[in-house]
DNA sequence: CGAATTTGACCGGCGC
DNA sequence: GCGCCGGTCAAATTCG
């Protein structure tokens, strides 16, 4: 399957993504330097144990990423810029013929929001054996994307969200996969539907309610050519459009992304006040309580 | 009023 | 065969 064929630098985009600092796929808020908002970060921490659960990743690979993220030794990246995502600990990943999965472990310090970039619908909510917190269930807006992922918060670690994404934004992929016809794929190829462009995503202030939402990371739509796509610029310099070729793909993804926050929007809203133009993905969380 | 979210029902897989 | 559990559906509800 093609998939598979491009599931490779899938993973290893992932990987570069996660030790690159001007990843456009992993980001958080910008978090004003005047204001030490501590509750407005997060830390990342990927264990080089779960990553070694890939029996084909590279070593130097792991070495990498420990060395890339051991920049923190409390495992929580320093950022006064614009990324400290926090990530917990642990990604996970599993690769199947079809589908990528990722498990990634966020860890929030407060309200830290942080925007994937994508639009998400929630379309299910169940409570967890042994948690006392619910999983939420997400999908892809994009009509031609069967990406999902699940959410939950770590029964033993509050802070921590476990974030499992399920599959490739195939928006993103479609110019390369196209090599197949179409219909292979879970591609619902119904009529282009714009979705908003505006990445969408709030942060729920209460600290009670807390969805994923201010959390970030975005493993799924990582594919080759994204490198290339800049994406993380579309929204305000529409850059991009021209490598990924019309389709009106890049309209169906949530442009917003960042990689350069700054240029996109005032700097203070970040931290603040959901500046991403976007409506709640996931507005309220139920696992309110302790 | 349309869109997004909520939430219980439903369904299929799995273990006993 | 039965019950449990995770995942999805979809009607109802809420929100903008």
């Amino acid at each position: 399957m093609l998939m598979e064929k491009y599931s490779w630098s899938y993973e290893d985009e992932l990987i570069k993504e996660l030790l690159d600092d001007e990843s456009p796929f992993f980001f958080a808020p910008q978090h004003d330097s005047t204001t030490s908002s501590s509750d407005n970060y997060c830390s990342l921490d990927v264990t080089k144990s779960s990553i070694s659960s890939f029996s084909s990743w590279p070593n130097n690979i792991h070495d990498d990423i420990e060395s890339g993220l051991s920049m923190t030794s409390n495992g929580v990246l320093q950022s006064h810029d614009a990324r400290n995502l926090g990530l917990g600990r642990g990604l996970d990943m599993m690769m199947n013929k079809h589908e990528a999965k990722y498990t990634l472990r966020i860890q929030t310090c407060g309200n830290a929001m942080a925007d994937d970039g994508y639009k998400w619908r929630k379309y299910g909510q169940k409570s967890i054996k042994n948690s006392p917190y619910p999983r939420s269930y997400y999908k892809c807006t994009n009509p031609r994307c069967g990406a999902k992922k699940q959410v939950e918060r770590s029964s033993d670690e509050p802070n921590t969200f476990i974030i499992t994404y399920e599959g490739l934004h195939l928006h993103f992929a479609y110019p390369i996969i196209t090599l197949d016809p179409p219909q292979s794929l879970n591609q619902p190829n119904k009529k282009p539907k714009v979705t908003d462009s505006k990445a969408h995503n709030y942060e729920s202030e209460n600290t009670s309610e807390v969805d994923e939402s201010p959390i970030l990371v975005n493993p799924c739509p990582i594919v080759d050519l994204e490198q290339g796509l800049g994406f993380s610029e579309m929204g305000s310099q529409g850059l991009g459009l021209d490598r990924m070729g019309s389709q009106g793909l890049l309209e169906d993804m949530v442009p917003l992304m960042v990689r350069n926050p700054s240029i996109n929007k005032p700097t203070n809203s970040y931290s603040s006040s959901c500046s991403y133009s976007s409506p709640p993905t996931s507005p309220s969380f139920s696992w309110s309580n302790n």
